[in-house]
DNA sequence: ATTCGAATGTAACGGCTTGTAACAGCAAAG
DNA sequence: CTTTGCTGTTACAAGCCGTTACATTCGAAT
């Protein structure tokens, strides 16, 4: 799988150079110039890597790093000034994985995303997943730390690892229009190629195991040319959250 | 779909040299003069991006911008003067995305437009639909959040991507005379063609969706020369919110 | 009141998008 | 090595949307 590098920096060449440099290099790229974009696109993506500039106007990269820290352990490269040993210790210290001081060679990024893509692989994120509260929607309850599905009328639904995968994506972004590419990069890490109908049978498979009558779904709606809408509230119990 | 950019600036100048300019390269543009018409705008059209001088007379860009932002995160670029770094900081902590300096090259412009607009690709505006409420009409009740509609005897009508667009851009403006070029946009994102019949194709199935007597519609009625009206009282259920 | 042209209503059709059964390939378990 | 389950691809079917064509309605002109 190509690895999602999220590049959240305000100038605008360096995101160009990075977004082009990165692409050739066999890197899926998004990019944020805002701390609100930042957030925007790690919510909607799987971001499997975060270069920062950590002099990011507004709430800055410093800040928006401990942020990130608090929910996540998404390996962070910071971008700092030449000579400002200072950012960098400050940097480290809020969870910054590795530093790169500007200007910067993109070859030396490059070489730096890969260490740290090499030393965090395999990482599943535990956080993401780990003590995470029962998700409840529509009378079904799904317990992601047991990765148990609960139908309204008691029953436990057992899921494949896929249609897991597909149920988070959906039960973290509901009554939102998810795109193809978008579901596939939140459970498999790759975009679709043309005529891909992979996310079309896995969304079939875990219509099935929702019960959903094939005619008129109603927990997954297609949303013709846009993708699909988890189409229901999603209540977190974290009352439940041992 | 061709972006559809809003050019606020009180110059009359500026806001022709813009329309002509970014129609030419493959925009639809439409233009505002001051701050209401500015929200009429963004009310009655679907915006994908607002260019917006910072020393508009009255409220001003910046009040605009800080009101804007509290509804939407549509992408902003600034019309500011030369030099003035206050205005231009104080701009991007509002919450523009960008900024042009006075006098500008619209080759600037255009290239900072499309910028911010790759930037922003696939924003679903989670705002706009997240946490609706339930619209109410004349015993129908049609809530947004399951993409459900449900007439007066309790039936519920499933409804294809496209009718649930049109009833949404109807629900949100009830007792307006919407042309088909604002119904177009609203919903696909595109003005119509000349003998362009799609959006009254779409109205007719729309209507027999919601059992309107063809002979003598109530909900959506014709204007003849002008387009169609949501003929209907539409409330608000914020009760319902969950 | 009549005529005419423009505007609108909608049936039918074609192309595109989506649904999914069936099958193949792969990986893991026994 | 064999078996089983999972996932993706292929093929066929169904639904949706826009275009076309024909019919109806309405308003303006006479």
């Amino acid at each position: 799988m190509e690895p999602h590098i999220l590049v959240v920096d305000d100038d605008r060449e360096i995101r160009s150079l990075l977004d082009r440099f990165l692409r050739k290099h066999g890197f899926r790229v998004s990019a944020a110039a805002d701390g609100q974009t930042m957030r925007r696109a790690l919510d909607e993506w799987k971001i499997d890597l975060v270069v920062l500039d950590l002099m990011l106007p507004g709430e800055g990269g410093i800040n928006l790093c401990r942020e990130l820290r608090e929910h996540s352990d998404l390996p962070v490269i910071m971008l700092t000034a030449l000579g400002e040993e200072t950012d960098r210790v400050v940097g480290l210290e809020v969870g910054a994985d590795d530093y790169v001081a500007k200007p910067f060679s993109p070859r030396e990024l490059l070489a730096r995303i890969r260490a740290v893509l090499r030393r965090t692989q395999g990482d599943s994120r535990p956080r993401a997943d780990s003590g995470q509260a029962v998700l409840r929607f529509s009378g079904w309850s799904f317990d992601p730390t047991s990765r148990q599905l609960r139908a309204p009328d008691g029953v436990v639904i057992s899921l494949s690892a896929g249609e897991y995968d597909l149920l988070m994506a959906f039960a973290t972004h509901p009554n939102r229009v998810l795109s193809r590419d978008q579901l596939l990069d939140l459970t498999r890490g790759r975009f679709a190629g043309p005529f891909d109908r992979s996310i079309d049978i896995q969304v079939s498979r875990l219509r099935r195991k929702l019960r959903e009558d094939p005619k008129n779904p109603k927990l997954i709606q297609t949303v013709r040319g846009g993708g699909y809408i988890f189409a229901t509230a999603v209540a977190n119990d974290a009352s439940t959250d041992t």
